[in-house]
DNA sequence: CTACTGTTTTGCAGCGCTGCAAAACACAGC
DNA sequence: GCTGTGTTTTGCAGCGCTGCAAAACAGTAG
């Protein structure tokens, strides 16, 4: 295996030090010309390529972010990644990938024990099973950007759409169609659930705000927010004496695991069950029906998340820790409106 | 930003030297248990972690592998990634992630530009628009392992189901449940089209075998294998004077949209259109009706070839390069039996 | 006590790059 | 020609680790 052109063996054919070398490489102001393009040619001659490791090593920064996901089959987070990865290429970031599969321990471990030594400048997390008390051991060196669950205690950024309102918007939707019993799958009450809470309240308000009860018993928790538990927890409410005849899912996921279950009883969606869900991922545009659905802004989500990071990342004292949001919007497909 | 612990730190604690901390540190044989404590201790105490960019920089490795694939929010691709990450983690290494949006260019500058100075040891790759020529024309230093499209030219291994018995397989089903005019939705009669063409030919070989004419007209292109392009050729199928009444997708994603299409004209599955899909995907199981698939063996797909890029890694000489068959089995749900 | 073998520990160079500060150069003004 | 100012180039140390080979040590045999 022959030895790879270091900058060295450049300096050498252009006849200038390495350290010149090195400043036209990056691009480093007062370089002559006449140096910038005999150097310029010796690197295309020797086709040189910077050895990345070393430049990293040199600088102290390891030039790749971390992104920290539950699940990464799960096509929320995967539409995510990409826009995540899109962005950090631009400024010449890599992403490292690291799914936790929500286990608590995992989480913790990864932003207590920092950046692992150089592997990565800084974290985008999107946490699932992470109490803040984990969040205030965690090393106060690592740039932290946090996405969805948890709000932001000032120490790092925190963005996220507003989940209650939109929660509202979506019960709106399903009582502005007249819907007598509105069901909502997705609560998660204890301490790791903010986001899961957070759109309960907005299904309460909506509620409220017209004068209606809050029919508790159809307010249904579920572990993840995945298709198998959407399935199952609408069984649970067909099965009822009096069920439902909408459902607000906390994830597109779960909507689809219901009308799954909806459909394979022999109901029809909407005519006897409407149902909206959350995220807005592909899945939900062509399933049958399409489901209607809260669509946040995934595209400034992600670039909105690198852009702070990285801006963390290069100050030298910790910018202020931020409350971001990012826009969302109702998308109605046929799970609740029917055929047009 | 106080300064990282290093070896030497640990050495001066324990009162040895450097070179021996790294011994413990690495597990390293010829250490007297003695000496191993009393580092252990140092190290322990002072929270040493190793950098690990100044051990690959010494080493001459990086300690990270890519996975090059075309689409990440596609579920296929999604759910292999996540398999590779906990194999590769399993050995220590890490997973760098690039998505190429089949772009050839790209896809050519990754493995001809080879391991861009060490930032990863080896390539995982699922090529789209990869044609024999740019995959001679490749970094021979690389080590790299080949998924799905092309098979092997003996320098590196590939990994894939037999696409020909699995598609043969998939069209024999439909041919066994009576359908009289079975399309195809998928091929790629094109240069960086090898893997659906395989698809074709074992959809031709399970006519032939029953003496059956094929309909070439019902074999339909497409230049991706998701939901949209699905759906558009399901649309142009079903404006024939003569429709089929089965049709074989060569993703689950194609059959999705395809079903999307058939459903959305008010006819249904499998009663008017019988549907089998490719890939196994989550969201086949769950889709209104879930999806018949072949479903191919990811777990071991992504485990060995991340066992067989360790080992190229680690190899002085190459090792041969091999052409690796994966598992996969047909399963069969409502899109083509119905309500069992 | 010396020689020899095998084990454990050490010292140093160097991976390839950049930060820093000094050196060299260029040019203007006196 | 000399001084001063600003620009361009250089040299060296060092990022934190490991490879290598030598040094120190231990144990055994003669």
């Amino acid at each position: 295996m022959r030895r790879e052109v270091t900058l060295r063996d450049v300096a050498e054919l252009a006849g200038v030090s390495s350290r010149t070398v090195s400043n036209v490489v990056n691009g480093y102001a007062n370089v002559t010309e006449r140096t910038r393009i005999r150097v310029q040619r010796a690197v295309d001659e020797l086709g040189y390529r910077p050895n990345v490791l070393a430049r990293n090593l040199a600088q102290g920064r390891s030039g790749q972010i971390a992104l920290v996901v539950p699940y990464l089959d799960t096509p929320y987070f995967s539409e995510l990644l990409q826009s995540v990865i899109r962005a950090a290429r631009k400024s010449g970031y890599n992403v490292l990938i690291d799914q936790t599969d929500g286990d608590a321990e995992h989480e913790r471990g990864f932003i207590a024990h920092g950046s692992r030594r150089l592997l990565f400048d800084g974290v985008i997390f999107s946490p699932l099973g992470l109490d803040q008390q984990a969040l205030a051991d965690r090393d106060p060196a690592l740039p932290l950007v946090i996405l969805g669950e948890r709000t932001s205690d000032g120490t790092f950024d925190h963005i996220g759409i507003d989940d209650v309102a939109a929660s509202r918007q979506a019960t709106d939707h399903l009582l502005d169609l007249g819907r007598q019993r509105v069901a909502a799958i997705g609560d998660q009450p204890y301490a790791t659930g903010e986001a899961a809470q957070r759109r309960t309240r907005g299904f309460r308000e909506a509620h409220h705000a017209r004068g209606l009860p809050v029919r508790e018993d159809l307010i249904i928790s579920t572990p993840r927010f995945n298709r198998p538990d959407g399935a199952q927890a609408m069984a649970h409410l067909l099965d009822r004496e009096d069920p439902p005849d909408a459902v607000f899912c906390y994830s597109d996921l779960v909507a689809l695991g219901a009308i799954h279950t909806i459909v394979s009883r022999g109901l029809r969606v909407p005519e006897d069950v409407a149902v909206i869900g959350y995220d807005d991922i592909e899945d939900g545009r062509f399933s049958n029906p399409p489901v209607t659905t809260i669509s946040p802004d995934k595209e400034m989500i992600a670039t909105t998340a690198v852009e702070r990071l990285l801006l963390r990342i290069s100050s030298a004292t910790p910018p202020p820790g931020l409350e971001l949001r990012a826009p969302h919007r109702l998308i109605v497909r046929e799970s609740t409106i029917g055929r047009g």
